[in-house]
DNA sequence: GCACGTAATATTGTAGACAATAGTGGTTCG
DNA sequence: CGAACCACTATTGTCTACAATATTACGTGC
């Protein structure tokens, strides 16, 4: 698989032409990285040109970015970045509020001894790297949590449904990471769901989440006013 | 709503093969009224005869389909309609707790007089199609609630989450709505649903939803054992 | 000078052909 | 008689060309 027989002469070294494994993945994060501006518009030939791939293959790969809410698909009229107002982000991070208590309820039912040790862990590093101000490397261990208490929940439905929103809401979730005061405040929370967590008690870590993913809310708002 | 102009001359009379209006929507009826079996290939060139579109367009069908969650694509080794298991549906329903939950919560919020009004009839001929053992009537009334509830709570991200969910577990649905004692329970639980959104009280109407869709749970366990 | 109609252009949607890959059956060697 | 290898078939993935559609610009009539 590594070795794929590619004759072209000069590999486009230089540019982001390089081979196509999953072109999708490619413009995903070139839209989660800021490359392509919300509402700039995708025109099918010129990613198809700008990632050496062919036109079906970039759009088969928009049709994917488009289910996964990061593009818009206006019908005969072409791609372009999905812009995600205030008000949607505020949307999304309601439905998380649903589906991620669901997870911290689920992840605390099962949870091996070991699993119970590594999450304490992490709240321990994260407590840390707020502490010395890291942080970067909190909203790092930030996102690591959900991810790991996604996976601990074994909940497929649950996990499908918290990607597909996550992707969408990066951005401004991004904006809030990076303020001193507002980590203070989050990392308590995060702490506060872990101990739910490893308590077991399905309850409190459902409220837990709720509770912190309103304050987000909060502090979007706060933000943007 | 009720007036879709279709001006088919012989309504897909012998065949499926009509025009070309939306090729995923055939496909989803097709899969969602059971006419292709879970599991069942799906080979692109055969659906293309079928509904003599090309297999560029049936393709890009199945893409969406899958990302709907109806169908499995294996890499290079295609599609299937994809079978969902009990234990997957009772997943389903866990999410759609939590995000109907808030979807009922919100819809309590903003009514108008007129929607209360039309709520406390759709209620009222719920009861009425029960009593009357009308459990075809009933189960229609049943997802023009769901879908009603939906648009009241003016949340799109919810909507989208839920219709995504909505179509996979249609199936398993299906089996509990036909059985008459099942509804007997359902439609006391929907009334206090419907009773809670119309007085306003958010948190009521979040446990209401929340409680109805434990039981559907229960009643599937129960049903599959 | 403004509005409307019409042609030109840019971009997506569809089609058919080719290439790549996974599965299948048969054949031969041990 | 069994197992590995090889060719064959079926099906998907990708590419190029063509058709349909929307937008834009221009010119003409009022």
């Amino acid at each position: 698989m590594t070795m794929t027989v590619q004759d072209s002469p000069a590999a486009g070294a230089a540019d982001a032409a390089t081979l196509d494994p999953r072109v999708t993945d490619l413009i995903r994060d070139a839209i989660i990285r800021g490359e392509y501006a919300p509402n700039q518009r995708l025109i099918e030939a010129d990613l198809s040109s700008t990632f050496s791939a062919s036109r079906a293959t970039v759009r088969t790969a928009l049709l994917e970015l488009a289910s996964e809410g990061l593009v818009e698909r206006l019908p005969n009229r072409g791609s372009r970045v999905r812009a995600i107002s205030l008000d949607e982000a505020i949307e999304i991070i309601e439905v998380r509020m649903g589906v991620e208590g669901l997870c911290a309820a689920k992840s605390s039912q099962n949870l091996t001894a070991g699993d119970a040790a590594a999450l304490e862990q992490l709240r321990d590093e994260m407590i840390q790297a707020v502490a010395d101000g890291d942080l970067l490397e909190y909203s790092r261990l930030n996102q690591y949590l959900d991810m790991r208490i996604r996976e601990l929940s074994r909940h497929a439905t649950a996990s499908d449904v918290l990607a597909r929103l996550h992707a969408q809401s990066v951005r401004h979730q991004f904006k809030l990471s990076s303020r001193p005061q507002r980590a203070k405040v989050s990392v308590l929370q995060h702490a506060a769901i872990i101990d739910a967590v490893v308590a077991g008690d399905a309850d409190a870590a459902e409220q837990a989440v709720r509770s912190h993913l309103r304050s987000v809310i909060d502090a979007l708002r706060e933000l943007e006013s």
